[in-house]
RNA sequence: GGCCCGUUCGUCUAUCGGCUAGGACGCCAGGUUUUCAUCCUGGUAAGAGGGGUUCGAUUCCCCUACGGGCUACCA
């Protein structure tokens, strides 16, 4: 176990919006490195500009500081070790990538690309699967194959190649990974992957291992789909004689049915999106989930140390973070336990944080009196289970109901209304103390033999347009007497 | 096809070889609420199959099945 200060990284490519596969496996990093008092970097693996998606890189950033994962280094925070984007760090790749062709341990291919779609094809035809290395790198168009005279013109004359690493031909790589254990992976079988592609650019598996290096990365913790890689990078560590860093491959996140990876389709299907900030469509911001839910949920997943049945701050999910109490196997998204935390840290929050929230979303509510919307919100907060819903279940404290729920219409009794106005109309020219509205009108059914609960549920609908709502009592002194006539009116009118 | 990883209630998970297999979400029922929801209480439901090892396997090993991932000059 080294001595160095613990530095973990986040690298993803800028091909498309953060999902939430991407952010889970950015806040483990994040817990990682809080729980050891490490850096978390964020590192922009940019090396296939053909994908790379405009705002992308923007998006990832902005996800991550809604979620609020502070970034240590990132572009724009520059440490000592960037740039941050690998596309601005090609000087370093060339280096290292003389060295081990120097050392024998690369090598440049020069087989175009129908050439090796064809041999691809011939095998599989034949029931066999081509891989390049050792066992046809001496028949195909190499620096291995060549003489060195053919390689240096062609090199001059073309300048078109690609390096590939010379994978060894024997013996078994012993590879470790803190959540898997170890393992041990036939060489013989091993690709001799293109390190640096025709274009002068590095791929991931060259990229990934200088940078991780370079930048002095201490745990290398990233999805599953890396797995099959890690043999190779083990090589590649080895042919330069560095250290490696600790390894560690975090479940995937499937499908709520649990057929393939988490996808935008599927999420789309079942209602839900799989992007934190909007994209296009709405993101879960945009649908009224917390930052603080979605943190609480994502640490769940795969995760033993966050799964207690409970909510939990991040202070608390730092406190507990293992990473070896990660699950090996791959988890199913679930969108209804997430609703489930998001409702769980809406009672936990205080009403003038989620009015911020509220308002960043629906910024229109800037207009009303903010301190009836922080009251407004203590009172419906308990039902609400995202933040959209919590205007929808404040919005009738503040405006009339636009309509009224026909089958609950019809529960109302015009009769009793009409007594009411009257009712309302003695108090007021009785210049009656109005504060205990409901009191008053309760004492009045009594006296005039009027069903209470008639009453009561016509009063409701007609305030709330729905048979539902929070206490009749505390509505009534929230919208105020002249409201309440008004709101009377306004249905016995609409009746006609 | 080849290689890699995985398999406990429908879902997320607990179990350091010895338990009536625990918790959470969901669902169902009851209670509170003169509404609806929240909330409270209870219930439902699981170690893929087959072989070993062992006094004893969910737990260790092997096989099979199933699921997922990788198999690009994408990451």
């Amino acid at each position: 176990m080294s001595l160095n200060k613990v530095r973990v990284r986040f690298a993803p490519s800028p091909t498309g919006p953060l999902h939430i596969g991407g952010l889970r496996t950015a806040i483990f990093n994040f817990l990682f490195a809080h729980k050891n008092n490490g850096d978390f970097i964020l590192r922009i693996e940019d090396t296939d500009k053909k994908r790379e998606v405009l705002g992308a890189e923007k998006y990832i950033i902005e996800s991550l500081n809604w979620c609020g994962i502070k970034v240590n280094e990132m572009p724009g925070v520059e440490g000592k070790r960037g740039p941050y984007r690998q596309s601005e760090r090609n000087d370093i790749y060339k280096k290292h990538i003389l060295g081990l062709i120097e050392k024998g341990k690369a090598y440049y291919a020069f087989d175009s690309a129908e050439e090796l779609e064809w041999h691809r094809d011939d095998h599989k035809k034949k029931g066999k699967t081509f891989i390049y290395n050792w066992h046809n790198r001496l028949k195909l168009k190499n620096s291995l194959s060549m003489s060195s005279a053919e390689v240096e013109s062609l090199i001059n004359s073309k300048g078109k190649f690609v390096v590939r690493f010379k994978a060894p031909s024997k013996g078994f790589v012993k590879t470790s990974d803190i959540i898997r254990g170890n393992s041990e992976i036939d060489c013989k079988l091993l690709e001799d992957k293109v390190l640096v592609k025709a274009d002068g650019t590095p791929t991931y598996h060259f990229a990934n291992v200088v940078d991780d290096y370079e930048m002095g990365i201490t745990h290398v913790i990233r999805g599953e789909e890396w797995l099959p890689s890690l043999a190779l990078h083990y090589l590649i560590y080895d042919a330069f004689n560095w250290g490696k860093p600790f390894f560690a491959h975090l479940p995937l996140i499937l499908n709520p049915n649990g057929k393939g990876k988490l996808s935008k389709r599927t999420g789309e299907n079942a209602g839900f999106s799989v992007f934190p900030l909007k994209w296009e469509n709405d993101g879960l911001r945009e649908t009224g989930i917390l930052p603080e839910a979605l943190f609480n949920y994502l640490a769940t997943l795969g995760s033993s140390s966050g799964n207690t049945g409970k909510t939990m701050s991040l202070k608390q999910l730092v406190k507990a973070f293992e990473l070896n109490s990660v699950v090996s196997a791959a988890a199913n998204f679930d969108f209804e336990k997430l609703k489930w935390y998001n409702h769980k840290h809406i009672q936990e929050k205080n009403s003038e944080k989620l009015l911020n929230d509220i308002l960043e979303l629906m910024p229109s509510l800037k207009d009303l009196d903010q301190l009836k919307l922080i009251k407004a919100i203590g009172l419906v907060k308990e039902r609400a289970t995202t933040l959209v819903d919590l205007w929808a279940l404040a919005e009738y404290l503040f405006f009339s109901p636009k309509q009224y729920n026909e089958k609950a219409r019809k529960k109302v009794s015009l009769e009793v209304v009409k007594k009411l106005i009257v009712l309302c109309e003695e108090l007021e020219s009785r210049n009656e103390n109005k504060t205990n509205l409901l009191g008053l009108i309760k004492n009045w059914s009594n006296e005039n033999n009027i069903p209470l609960g008639r009453v009561l549920i016509s009063i409701r609908i007609i305030v709330v347009g729905e048979p539902s709502g929070i206490d009749l009592d505390k509505i009534l002194s929230f919208i105020g007497f002249d409201e309440f006539v008004l709101r009377l009116n306004s249905f016995v009118n609409s009746a006609f």
